[in-house]
RNA sequence: GGGGUUGUAGCUUAGCAUGGUUUGAGCACCCGGCUGAUAACCGGGAGGUCACCGGUUCAAAUCCGGUCAGCCCCA
C-alpha cells in the first residue's frame, strides 16, 4: 500500500463544527482540563495578590445533589474564576461537608427500624455511629462528578470535614471560650422538643419545620371558689395541657367583663363578648384586669392535686385578645411564659408527660398514652362534666420536627444555651458592616430576627454529633476542655475517636474535689459545626494561629438565611468580635416547568447531573445565571434553548466566519490595529464599554447584568457588525485595511470570550484555544481591560441612530411591497441629525437606493395639512367656526408651519393655539414616508421606477437563483459554473445589460440566453425564468 | 396577627434608588425578507387600564398612603 502524505499549509485557526452539541464540548473540555492539570493550576496559583477569601456552605452527601446544589455552585464558581482573572488570590478555594445532626440519625434510625431512643442504645452507640459515618458519604461520588461536569472549581482533595477530629477540637476550644465567658451555660428551661428524636431542638430548627394542623379548639369553664355559676373562660387548642393547669393569666391593661349567659356568668375580655355570646350575652359588671388578679378557681381536673400556690389568677403582658378569650391557660412545664409565670410564684411544676411524649401518672385516666393521642379522651371528659363552654376544630400552623414530622412540644428540660440574647447589639451592629444580595434582607429577614435573637438551645440528647466537651462532678463543679492536649492533662486515656460512645468512658478525678468527673451526655447542634467553618476548618488556634476574617464572599439558597448565615455570624461575634462575611449573597429557589417547589413528597424533583446532562453544561450555568438570583425560577426549557442557540450558536458562526477566511489569507492575530474604518471603531468601542459594564456587574456580583451585556454584545457583533463588514474580508488580497479588519475582529472575539469565560467555562476555554493555539485555558488568562481610549459613546450613538435609519427604510419597503433587492431611485432623510458620510456610506448597500441625501425641513415631499380639533375649538370660536376652519385647513395654508413649531397663529381675528388643532402629515405624492419616534425622524421613499431599476433588480433576482442553485449543488467557494437563461424578450435585455456583473458574483465563465432553454424554473414576480447551471470540469 | 417581597403583553421580563417623549425587550403567534456564516439570520405586525383605589406634582410604571392577590419568613 502506497500512501501519499500531503503537506498541508497548517490551518492556524482550526474550523469548527459550527452545530455541535454542547454536552459534547463539556465532555471534551473536562477531560483537556484533566488531563492537563488545569484544574489544580488554577487552583494553586494565582494572576495578582489582590486578596479575596471564600467560604463553602457545607452540604451533608447523604443525599443526590439536586438542581438547586447545581445553582449555588454555579453561581460560586463564577464568583472565582471572575476573581482569579482579575488577579486575586484566592483564599480557602476548597469544599467542605457537613457530617453530623439529626437527619443523619433520623436516616439510620429508619435504616435499623428503630423507633426509640432505647432500641439505638441496646444496639449499641458505636455501630449505630458507625452506620451514620458511612451513610453521610453514601453519595459523594455523585456530588464529585456533578462538580466535575458543571465546572464547579475547588479543591475537594483538602475540603474540611465537620466529623474529623481536628474540626470537633477546634469546636472544644470555642466551646471552651464562652463558657469561660459565661457565653455556654447551662438551665432548666422550656425548649421546643422533639418527643420521637426525644431532644430539644433550637429555634432555627423550629422555624424549619411550621406546617398546617388540625386542632381542637376548645373553650374551658374554670369554675371561680365560692361560686356555683361563674366561671373564667379559657381557650386552648392543646387540651392534652389541662391535667397540668396551674394558673389563669389575665393582661392587666386590657377590660375584662363578666357576662350572663344562659343562666351561667362568664369572665371574658371585653372586646371578644360578641364573638362568644352573640347578642345573648348580657354584661352584668365591667371589670379591669387588675381586679381579676388574685381571684382564685377550682381545679378543672383533680387527678394530680394541684401544689401549693398554684390556682390563681395572675397577670402576664404576653396575654391579648386576638385569639381565644383574654384569658389565657397556663400550665408552666408547657410553655415559655407559662413556666416564667411558674417561677414567679415559687410553685412547684406539674408534668406527667414523660421525655418519650407518654403521659406518666397511673392517676391519669389516660395514662401511657402519647400526648397528642390523649385530646380528644380529655375532650369529652371535660365534656361530662360540663367544663366545655364551646369546642371545635380548627385549622393553624404547629410546629413539628423538621426531620421527622412529629408535632414538637413545648417542654422543660435541662439543656446548654449560649446565651445569643444578651449579644443582640453586637450582632446588629456586626451586621451594619454586610452587604447583602438582595439588601432588603440586611433589615428585613435577617436584620428582624438578630432584633429578637434567642438564646441558643445547643445541647442535644443525642449520639452523632460533636460531643459536648463539659466535665461535671457529684459536687457540682464544671470543667470545660479546650483541646486534646488539656484532656491529657488530666487522663492518658483518650479515644483515637472523639465520637461517642468512646468519649462518655473518658472520666477523670475533679481536679477540685477529686470526684470522679463525668462528661455531660449531650453532643451539640450540628448547626454549630458549619457555623464553625471559618475558623475549625483551619483547625484553629491549634495549627493556625490566624484567620483571615470577614470571609469576602459566601453565597447559598434563602432557607440559609438563619440557618448557616445566622450560625456563621453568630459565632463570629461571639468568638472574633466581627463579622463572618462581607458579601452574601441569598438566593431563592428553581420552581419546575410548572412553577412548582420541588420537594421529595411531589416527586418532582430534578437531579443536579440529568439536567446538566440534557443541555449541556453551559446552557445549564447560563440559565442559572439569567434573571435577578434571589427571585425564584422555573426550569424553562425554551428559554435554555434560546440561550444556546444565541450566545454559543452565534458565537460559533462569527469564529466560523473568521477562521474559514483568515486562514485562506494566512492571516495570524499580532495585536489589535487601531481601527481608523467606522464600523471598527464602532465594534470596538462596544467591546469596550461592555467590558466596564461587565466588570461593574460582576465586581457587583451581578452575574444577570454581566451576562445580559455580553449577550447585546454578541447580537451586535454578529448581525450588525459582520453583517455589514463582510465584504471587506472577500477583498482579494491582505492588505492593511483588511488586516484591520482581521484584527478587530479577533480582539471582539477574543474579549468576549474571555468575559463569558466565568459564566460559561467549557465552550469558552473550547473556543479560547481555537483562538490561541499556545494558551493553556482561558481559566489562566487575565479578563480583559476596559480601554478608555477606545471608547467612543458618540459613534456608538449614531451608529444606533443608523440602524434607526435602516430599519425604517426596511419597513417603509415593505409596507409598499418593495423588495429589498430592488433599487429604489432616492431615499431622503429629514432629522434634527445627521449622519455622517462614513456610515452613510455603509448603509447605503443596505437602503439600496440610487441617490441617498439628507434634506432640510421646506424641501421635503411632504404637505403638512392642519384640522381644527371643532371639538375644543367650537366653544371658542362660537359662530366663527366655519370661517376659521376653512381658512386654516386649505391647501397651502401658512399658518401650518407655525402651528407644527408650536407657535400660536391668529385667523380672523381669533388667537389660535396649537393645542386646538392637529398637523397631519403626508407624504407627496409618489413618496412613501415613515418614521422613527425615537430620533425625530423622517424617511421618504421616491417610489417611482424606470426600467432601468427594473433591470437592475432582476439581475440581483436571479444572481440569487444562481446562488441557491450552486448551494444544491454543493460547489465549492472556488468552483465555477457555466449559465444558461431562458425566458422572454425583457430578460435578455437584462442579460446584455448586467451579464458581466452576474457572471462575476456567481463565478460563471459562460452565460448564455436561449429561448427555450431546460434548466430549473423560477417564478420571479410572475415572470417565468428558467436557469441551467452547470458546473465546469475541474482541472486536477 | 406581624415582617418582608412580588404584581408591567399569552409567557419570561427591562425600566422604578434620582418622576420628564407614545412603558422597552425576548419567546410564542401572523406576515414578509435575506442568502460566498446557511439545519444560520433579519425585518414588520398585532398584543399593555404598568394589580386596584386615592394622594403629592405642571408631569407618576417610578414618590407617598391604602386595598387586593401570590410567595417567603415569623408568631
Amino acid at each position: 500500500m502506497f500512501v501519499l502524505l500531503f503537506k498541508m499549509p497548517a490551518n492556524l485557526y482550526e474550523q469548527i463544527e459550527t452545530n455541535r452539541n454542547l454536552k459534547a464540548i463539556g465532555d471534551e473540555v473536562l477531560e483537556y482540563w484533566k488531563q492537563a492539570g488545569i484544574i489544580q493550576k488554577s487552583l494553586s496559583t494565582s494572576l495578582g495578590d489582590r486578596p479575596f477569601t471564600f467560604l463553602e456552605g457545607p452540604p451533608t452527601a447523604n443525599g443526590r445533589p439536586h438542581v438547586g446544589h447545581a445553582l449555588t455552585r454555579t453561581v460560586k464558581d463564577s464568583v472565582l474564576r471572575y476573581r482569579y482573572m482579575t488577579g486575586h488570590r484566592i483564599n480557602r478555594r476548597n469544599g467542605g461537608w457537613d457530617c453530623h445532626g439529626l437527619p443523619v440519625e433520623i436516616e439510620a434510625e429508619k435504616h435499623f427500624g428503630f423507633k426509640i431512643k432505647k432500641e439505638i442504645e441496646d444496639f449499641g452507640i458505636d455501630k449505630f455511629n458507625e452506620y451514620c459515618r458511612e451513610s453521610i458519604f453514601r453519595y459523594i461520588d455523585e456530588w464529585m462528578e456533578t462538580d466535575d461536569r458543571l465546572g464547579y472549581w475547588v479543591d475537594q482533595e483538602n475540603a474540611y470535614v465537620t466529623m474529623r477530629n481536628d474540626f470537633m477540637e477546634s469546636e472544644w476550644w470555642a466551646l471552651k471560650k464562652m463558657f469561660q465567658e459565661k457565653m455556654l451555660v447551662r438551665d432548666y428551661k422550656i425548649v421546643p422538643y422533639c418527643p420521637r428524636c426525644e431532644t430539644s431542638l433550637s429555634s432555627h430548627e423550629l422555624s424549619q419545620g411550621y406546617d398546617n394542623a388540625k386542632d381542637p379548639s376548645v373553650y374551658v369553664k374554670f369554675r371561680e371558689d365560692g361560686f356555683e355559676n361563674r366561671y373564667f373562660l379559657a381557650w386552648t387548642t392543646t387540651p392534652w395541657t389541662l391535667p397540668a393547669n396551674q394558673f389563669l393569666a389575665v393582661n392587666e391593661k386590657i377590660e375584662y367583663a363578666l357576662v350572663e349567659y344562659k343562666g351561667e356568668e362568664y369572665y371574658v375580655a371585653r372586646p371578644v363578648i360578641d364573638k362568644l355570646f352573640g347578642k345573648e350575652g348580657k354584661i352584668v359588671s365591667l371589670l379591669s384586669g387588675k381586679d381579676l388578679v388574685g381571684k382564685r378557681y377550682q381545679q378543672l381536673m383533680s387527678f394530680i392535686p394541684a401544689p401549693r400556690g398554684s390556682l390563681k389568677v395572675v397577670g402576664g403582658d404576653h396575654v391579648t385578645v386576638e385569639d381565644g378569650t383574654g384569658i389565657v391557660h397556663t400550665s408552666p412545664a408547657f410553655g415559655a411564659d407559662d413556666f416564667e409565670i411558674g417561677k414567679m410564684y415559687g410553685v412547684q411544676i406539674i408534668n406527667p408527660i414523660n421525655q418519650s411524649g407518654r403521659f406518666d401518672d397511673s392517676r391519669l385516666p389516660w395514662n401511657g398514652k402519647f400526648f397528642k393521642e390523649a385530646d380528644t379522651e380529655i375532650l369529652i371528659w371535660l365534656k361530662k362534666n360540663n367544663l366545655v363552654f364551646k369546642s371545635e376544630r380548627i385549622t393553624h400552623t404547629y410546629p413539628f420536627c423538621y426531620r421527622c414530622g412529629t408535632p414538637l412540644i413545648y417542654y422543660p428540660l435541662q439543656a446548654w444555651f449560649i446565651r445569643v440574647s444578651s449579644i443582640r447589639e453586637k450582632l446588629l451592629a456586626n451586621n451594619a458592616k454586610i452587604n447583602w444580595y438582595p439588601d432588603h434582607l440586611k433589615d428585613g429577614r435577617f436584620g428582624n430576627f438578630l432584633t429578637e435573637a434567642k438564646d441558643w438551645a445547643l445541647s442535644r440528647n443525642r449520639y452523632w454529633g460533636t460531643p459536648l466537651p463539659v466535665w461535671t462532678c457529684q459536687s457540682g463543679h464544671m470543667l470545660a476542655i479546650g483541646s486534646l492536649e488539656e484532656l491529657r492533662k488530666h487522663t492518658d486515656k483518650i479515644p483515637d475517636d472523639l465520637h461517642r460512645p468512646f468519649i462518655d468512658a473518658v472520666k477523670f478525678s475533679c481536679p477540685e474535689c477529686g470526684n470522679l468527673m463525668v462528661r455531660e451526655p449531650y453532643v451539640i447542634d450540628t448547626w454549630f459545626d458549619s457555623g464553625s467553618a471559618t475558623y475549625a476548618a483551619l483547625h484553629y488556634p491549634m495549627e493556625t494561629s490566624e484567620i483571615a476574617l470577614p470571609i469576602s464572599f459566601i453565597t447559598e439558597a434563602i432557607d440559609q438565611t438563619r440557618g448557616w448565615f445566622y450560625t456563621l455570624h453568630v459565632l463570629s461575634s461571639i468568638l472574633f468580635n466581627t463579622n463572618a462575611y462581607q458579601n452574601v449573597l441569598s438566593m431563592d429557589f428553581i420552581l419546575d416547568e410548572q412553577g412548582r417547589k420541588m420537594s421529595k413528597s411531589k416527586g418532582n424533583s430534578v437531579y443536579a447531573m440529568d439536567f446538566i446532562s440534557e443541555f449541556g453544561p453551559d446552557p445549564a450555568r447560563l440559565f442559572f445565571l439569567t434573571g435577578v438570583p434571589w427571585r425564584s425560577k422555573a426550569i424553562d426549557r425554551k428559554l435554555i434553548s434560546e440561550i444556546t442557540r444565541k450566545v454559543f450558536g452565534t458565537l460559533s458562526n462569527v469564529y466560523s466566519f473568521f477562521s474559514s477566511n483568515a486562514n485562506l489569507d494566512g492571516y495570524r492575530f499580532e495585536g489589535l490595529i487601531k481601527p481608523s474604518n467606522i464600523l471598527d471603531r464602532w465594534i470596538v468601542s462596544r467591546v469596550n464599554s461592555t467590558i466596564r459594564k461587565a466588570r461593574e456587574a460582576m465586581d457587583d456580583y451581578a452575574m444577570h447584568n454581566a451576562l445580559r451585556s455580553i449577550e447585546d454584545l454578541i447580537e451586535d457583533l454578529s448581525n450588525f457588525y459582520l453583517r455589514l463588514s463582510r465584504r471587506r474580508f472577500w477583498a482579494d488580497n491582505l492588505d492593511r485595511k483588511k488586516e484591520e479588519a482581521y484584527s478587530v475582529l479577533f480582539y471582539s472575539l477574543d474579549a468576549v470570550t474571555r468575559m463569558l469565560a466565568p459564566l460559561a467555562p467549557f465552550y469558552t476555554d473550547y473556543l479560547f484555544r481555537k483562538l490561541h493555539p499556545e494558551s493553556e485555558s482561558v481559566h489562566l488568562e487575565r479578563y480583559p481591560d476596559v480601554l478608555m481610549d477606545y471608547i467612543d459613546s458618540d459613534l456608538e450613538q449614531e451608529v444606533a441612530y443608523s440602524v434607526s435609519i435602516l430599519e425604517t427604510a426596511r419597513r417603509i419597503r415593505q409596507e409598499n411591497s418593495i423588495k429589498g433587492r430592488k433599487p429604489v431611485t432616492q431615499i431622503l432623510v429629514s432629522s434634527t441629525r445627521k449622519l455622517g458620510q462614513e456610515l452613510l456610506d455603509i448603509i447605503s448597500p443596505e437602503l439600496n437606493a440610487r441617490e441617498i441625501r439628507f434634506v432640510e425641513g421646506s424641501s421635503l415631499p411632504m404637505k403638512r395639512r392642519v384640522r381644527l380639533l371643532t371639538k375644543s375649538a367650537a366653544p371658542l370660536l362660537r359662530s366663527d367656526l366655519q370661517k376659521v376652519k376653512e381658512a386654516i385647513e386649505s391647501e397651502g395654508s401658512a399658518y401650518a408651519d407655525e402651528l407644527s413649531a408650536g407657535r400660536s397663529v391668529v385667523v380672523h381675528g381669533h388667537r389660535i393655539s396649537p393645542e386646538l388643532v392637529e398637523i397631519v402629515e403626508e407624504p407627496l405624492e409618489g413618496y412613501a414616508m415613515g418614521s422613527d419616534s425615537k430620533y425625530d425622524l423622517r424617511v421618504f421613499m421616491n417610489l417611482a421606477s424606470d426600467d432601468e431599476l427594473e433591470a437592475e433588480g432582476m439581475a440581483r433576482e436571479i444572481i440569487r437563483r444562481i446562488q441557491v442553485m450552486r448551494k444544491e449543488l454543493n460547489l465549492q467557494y472556488d468552483d465555477s459554473i457555466g449559465v444558461v437563461i431562458s425566458g422572454d424578450d425583457s430578460l435578455q435585455k437584462v442579460i446584455e445589460k448586467h451579464g458581466k456583473w452576474i457572471m462575476s458574483e456567481t463565478l460563471a465563465t459562460r452565460l448564455d440566453f436561449s429561448e427555450n432553454g431546460d434548466g430549473k424554473k423560477w417564478d420571479i414576480d410572475g415572470e417565468s425564468v428558467t436557469i441551467n447551471v452547470v458546473p465546469e470540469e475541474k482541472v486536477r
